[in-house]
DNA sequence: CCAAAAGTGTTATCGATACACCCATGT
DNA sequence: ACATGGGTGTATCGATAACACTTTTGG
């Protein structure tokens, strides 16, 4: 917004869009949730995979935006959503296929666009009606991501969400509590924590701290639908957690 | 970009900006760097204060749009530059006097804008000439932010760059040193370390850590100019830090 | 009884913290 | 001589890391 640089620029609007990276944890692996999107034209039939997102409304925040996104898609609200980061590559949007398919969905030419990227964590368990129409949302290993091609730049975004996630981490540890059911086993906390950190931890330690540092209720349940010894379940407490950091000082 | 949402929207695409706030350290006080915006006009004259940024060129990158106003401004190049976060509140672009100032130096109606937030860090001690026409850019004292009323939501994009600045430095303290000048003194450094993340260090703790983990050469000079003892000057080297690191296991 | 995973404590090491006195310099 | 900040080492505490065997359950 310098005076002198403004001029060049102003009659090219880009359009603006938020892009939603949203993680689930079924217990065993990470997992990201992808849209299908199909194209048919004269060329023939393709199908891919994106990112759910939406070109922001007239009024809209952009948190808001992301919220709404979130709410179309799997009915729910209060979703542990983060901004992380913003995409603005001229060329982001300038593959074929996806100019192809920005203009059947929109109706419109669609030049540039410039994408803010929210990280969303939810909680796999819950049964969520996918809701959107013509859209089939589906769970994909993170995984696989490295050999998937996502729409537009998509993959690299989702990279990008993963890395925030491994920072965030760190700054906020509770965050892990959003991707698993109320209750939940410590193999299963750990098997997340360490998919999340690529890290292995020792399963001794690992309890040992859970239960001091982050304050996990002991609960009388066991998990009872496995072929072995029945675990433990375990439910975070938030109370109980804040207490355990005063206690430490932090 | 789902396609059942998109239709609503597409006639109205905001401005996309960059806005970089610019952080410097002059040995006592941590610094930002701020523009003087003046309007004369019927209702009178006022003057205020914004933090540089631009509207995004037509087929520029975000990072690239950055770079451009920190060279714009101050001539430099490989300046420390990080992407934080981005602002979209429908409103923030909507006081009188921000919507004023945009027709009068794009000489156009402008909307809405979304801001994409830079943090910068540059060494204060270069002698910098602010090259930018009709902008008087200077150092103002962070800790001042409080009381002075910047344009637009600008307030709101430094406070949240202190924050990130604080949540960075768990993750690459290296960051501070793009700060400094090449020589410090190790009571510069812990002034900085201290104001960034409010924290009083014990000297000889400090001292000890610098040296072990972070793999600063002691140089053999000291600073002439203090009317006390001469303290001693420090150089950050790279190939150290990186050995000391590897040492520890990180 | 076998396979598979759950559960459980102690010791050693490392990093973080607390703490006080003498030194060099300019005025 | 004095005022101002510079420079230095040790002891304690707490957190993290390493490590192996027994228990439960279903098949």
């Amino acid at each position: 917004m310098t005076d002198a640089t403004a001029n060049h620029t102003l009659a090219y609007n880009p359009h603006v869009s938020v892009d939603c990276v949203i993680f689930g944890f079924d217990g065993e692996k990470l997992k990201i949730l992808l849209i299908e999107r199909t194209i048919s034209e004269e060329e023939g039939y393709y199908s891919d995979k994106k990112l759910p997102g939406s070109i922001i409304y007239q009024d809209e925040d952009l948190d808001t935006a992301a919220i709404r996104v979130l709410n179309e898609l799997t009915g729910l609200k209060n979703i542990f959503l983060h901004q992380f980061r913003s995409f603005g590559d001229p060329k982001r949007s300038s593959n074929p296929r996806d100019r192809n398919w920005l203009e059947k969905t929109t109706k419109m030419k669609v030049g540039r666009i410039v994408t803010v990227g929210y990280l969303a964590l939810i909680k796999i368990s819950r049964k969520i009606i996918f809701e959107s129409e013509n859209t089939a949302a589906r769970w994909y290993d993170v995984k696989s991501l490295a050999d998937m091609k996502l729409a537009f730049d998509h993959n690299e975004i989702a990279r990008e969400a993963l890395k925030h996630i491994r920072h965030q981490m760190t700054l906020q540890p509770y965050m892990l509590f959003e991707l698993l059911p109320r209750k939940f086993t410590m193999t299963q906390l750990r098997n997340l924590y360490d998919l999340v950190l690529e890290t292995k931890s020792d399963v001794r330690n690992f309890q040992k701290k859970m239960l001091l540092v982050y304050g996990l209720e002991q609960l009388d349940e066991v998990r009872k639908d496995v072929p072995y010894r029945a675990p433990r379940l375990y439910r975070f407490n938030k109370r109980k957690a804040r207490a355990a950091k005063l206690k430490q000082g932090g």
